[in-house]
DNA sequence: ATTATATAAAACCTTTTGGTTTCATGTCAA
DNA sequence: TTGACATGAAACCAAAAGGTTTTATATAAT
């Protein structure tokens, strides 16, 4: 339910704290009172985070008692893999040319390099 | 140079703004004011995210004549890769054991299941 | 029944963010 | 040399983020 949330995955890691969070909670579920003992500042601090993660549904919350325990939900983390596999074309290329060099040692290459040129390297109008 | 930088990665990659100016920059080279022009705020606005991008180093930025190009420097998204690597585990193992009981017709899988009890699963001391 | 525990919710505060407008500067073009 | 263009830099602003403290409520334990 609500697809109107307000923070999205990426917001919700941008936060060093609710990095370190989720850390804590990928080693199995705790209540708040636990995870606020690993940091400097108050409980209700803690609490908002836990909302925020919440919202970006990477964690869930459910009432045992009179505590309510956290969980990792990591599923969110998709998005930001699909997000990031675009990029890695960009970055991976610079050792695929290399790797594919040297696996085909009968080849140039020379595609590969074009390729590369097409997307990253200066362009042909340009003022140097 | 200069370790003491503001803007981390993931600070960085936050804001949808700057999301889409690195797609922008993924497709080559652009000055400034060709990348304001794909969106609705001033140039200065766009300067400023360029700046903060360029903190992290996602983006560099050389002057050619009276303008200033930026071009995509995707390297520092591995640090999100590895990050992100850590909680793949997390939500695979779901998907993984069903891989290996499927490929390992002649086991019976306990082993990764125990595993995955371990880390994700509801804690012996639960009261439900 | 009483007290201690675990959390929730609200009010408040300071700093950061994301934007604007204005003014200054360097460069290209006529 | 005189504009036009592309950017840089500074001052300013409103809203959001990240905290705190205070007050209230439900559950557990004695």
């Amino acid at each position: 339910m609500s697809s109107a949330e307000k923070y999205d995955v990426f917001q919700a890691i941008a936060d060093p704290t609710r990095r370190k969070v989720l850390q804590l909670l990928s080693e199995g579920e705790l209540p708040i009172s636990e995870i606020t003992s690993h940091f400097s500042m108050s409980r209700t601090a803690v609490a908002k985070h836990l909302h925020i993660l919440s919202e970006a549904e990477l964690v869930s919350g459910r009432k045992i008692g009179r505590e309510k325990r956290f969980r990792l939900q990591p599923e969110p983390l998709t998005e930001l893999k699909q997000w990031l596999s675009f990029y890695e074309k960009f970055w991976d290329n610079k050792l695929s040319i290399l790797k594919h060099v040297i696996e085909n040692p009968g080849e140039d290459g020379l595609k590969v390099i074009e390729k590369e040129n097409d997307t990253q390297m200066d362009k042909p109008n340009e003022i140097t």
